[in-house]
DNA sequence: TCCGGCGATGGTAGCGCTACCGTTCCAGGC
DNA sequence: GCCTGGAACGGTAGCGCTACCATCGCCGGA
């Protein structure tokens, strides 16, 4: 007797269909609709599966239903501590209706990012979330010639390519700068990392300080400090050192708490007094800035929502419900502490 | 006539083979070995799979070859700065060999570890890489009968599932114990967080001085303040706030840099001069570790390299090469600055 | 009694790809 | 001239699952 040519030799849905006394596909229906399957039915599946050990097969699933229950993620940095709480919420919000990530990095210098989006096309994801937008356009091409419900995040655009889940990056920065100027703080400077991200929240906040200057032109222009990512504590003190080198100022927008925090500590250091010497506002609201000397103020957005919105959009989108909304603006408040 | 009852509408392997001119078969073989075709046939086929915008299904040559050309990663948790490296070094080696990387979160209490493996295990990857060991017997009986490969990682166990790449943590604790001994701090205590390979690197610690203080018996408890992850800089100023409430000490070692820099914070707020008061060692010389006030002594584990070593592990049993070190230990070195 | 409708189950035919086993053709040796 | 062998290519039959369309009872209503 000839055996079969390949497999895996792995107990498959048939075997637990054999063992149960009923078809293949009623064991199908046992396990991925339970409620379509009479109750007798459904125990004697359940308890195939359990002296069977039978784990399905999802590739073979979701290549004959074109499903795959899978969600992919492309950030250009894992390494960034920024997206944290945003990527655990994605994964958990996925996990808890039966999906998986798969995770995909793009690098800062969008190079690889055409390959990147192909090796995940190839998995047929039912959705792929971005962090960021895409702005190559072979990309944006790419991305709508798969039909892959996509999922912008972070940043707000004004033509998203579908579907949106983010803060206006600029308002971030405004606000930042109306608040300096309420406390009276007119000499005031950025640090700015110099991802995409972070020089939007840069450019809203020179904006606004130019805007309410507009009878102060001496003052227009804010001293801008560039910083290369990573943003790290170093890079914040040594960003801090660099610009009271070359200018006097009484206040500073960090784009990051991490670069915030290097601020407070070159500023102790340097004896300067936080905040009477210098005020110091941050983004982020990691979990560090309530306990910084002196607790910091930033600007905090909701990254866990943001994950958690994106996996809606996903879920929703994949299990054909309707997306009444495509672009949801999460906000952002300002957590007044005592660095500003 | 009859369109067919399914499909995607995508364009398959056979419409690039019929465009090229070829069979299905030799378009399959173009696009995955390619010296196995003529120079020819292979322009022919990669010109058709320009022309059409061809883009693979992995789902479906995952299904027919029994390789998914997939990893998967578990990690408790994913919002902790330690294993980005890590995390990113792996992905980027995937990525490399034309992998992809699926990402599993198990939390640190490990209620779900059991659905969330058989959830990866029905995605047939070729290999899994846990964070930490896999410690539930239910969990190594599941992956055992998978017949899936899998890297442990980070921590040395006396007997592994399979592969392993990491550092015998209690080891890390000793060595920064004996440091302590030798720049002569007698009294000395431990801040360590709660999850499993923290605990280790305390109890390494705790066991050195014990055994070095074998002749100075009344000195051989070493208070440990105990926090609950995730470790936060807050949870390190108020862990030394606690320890020295109850304790007089001289020097203490904590088990993640992030708790060091909130220890090194609160002594400078409580006037204690670091390191003739208090001396601190961290650990896993993350990238502030040379930045803080003042630069912190620490135990420097090379993450990015178990990442590496992981994929190594990983690709080397999927693509059938033999494996003959089966356990690497990758090693550790302290970082000698200025808190200790 | 007959019929329509509905709930439960099953048969069949793929999903898009690759392993396995040919077949064809030509160079090279005797 | 014949045979061998290897390079190039192709036909067929699945991989393990689910969509689609039956089929089979059974119940209530006319």
């Amino acid at each position: 007797m000839r055996r079969t040519r390949r497999g895996t030799g792995r107990t498959t849905l048939t075997d637990v269909a054999r063992v149960a006394g009923v078809a293949p596909i009623t064991a199908s229906r046992a396990l991925n609709s339970p409620d379509r399957v009479s109750a007798e039915t459904l125990a004697r599946v359940r308890q195939a599966v359990d002296n069977t050990g039978y784990v399905p097969n999802l590739l073979a699933g979701g290549l004959a239903s074109s499903r795959s229950r899978l969600g992919a993620l492309v950030v250009p940095s894992i390494a960034s501590p920024i997206y944290l709480d945003f990527v655990q919420a994605l994964t958990t919000s996925l996990n808890e209706a039966d999906y998986q990530l798969l995770l995909g990095e793009s690098g800062y210098h969008n190079a690889r990012e055409s390959d990147l989006l192909d090796a995940i096309i190839a998995r047929r994801p039912d959705g792929i979330v971005l962090t960021g937008t895409m702005h190559s356009a072979q990309g944006r091409k790419r991305l709508r010639s798969s039909g892959i419900p996509v999922v912008e995040t972070w940043g707000m655009t004004s033509r998203p390519l579908d579907m949106l889940a983010g803060v206006a990056q600029q308002e971030v920065g405004a606000a930042a700068a109306a608040h300096l100027n309420t406390i009276g703080r007119r000499r005031t400077a950025v640090i700015a990392a110099d991802d995409h991200m972070a020089s939007r929240r840069a450019r809203g906040f020179t904006t606004e300080v130019a805007r309410t200057r507009g009878a102060e032109p001496e003052a227009a222009t804010v001293p801008i400090v560039r910083i290369t990512a990573p943003s790290t504590l170093g890079q914040g003190r040594r960003a801090l050192s660099r610009l009271l080198e070359q200018h006097e100022v009484d206040s500073v927008f960090c784009t990051s708490d991490t670069i915030a925090l290097g601020v407070l500590i070159e500023a102790q250091a340097r004896g300067l007094s936080v905040p009477d010497d210098l005020a110091v506002i941050g983004y982020g609201d990691m979990n560090f800035a309530a306990d910084t000397p002196p607790p910091l103020t930033t600007v905090r957005v909701d990254g866990a929502e943001i994950g958690r919105q994106a996996a809606r959009f996903l879920l929703d989108k994949s299990q054909g419900r309707r997306v009444s909304r495509r672009v949801v603006d999460i906000g952002f408040s300002l957590v007044v502490r005592e660095s500003a």
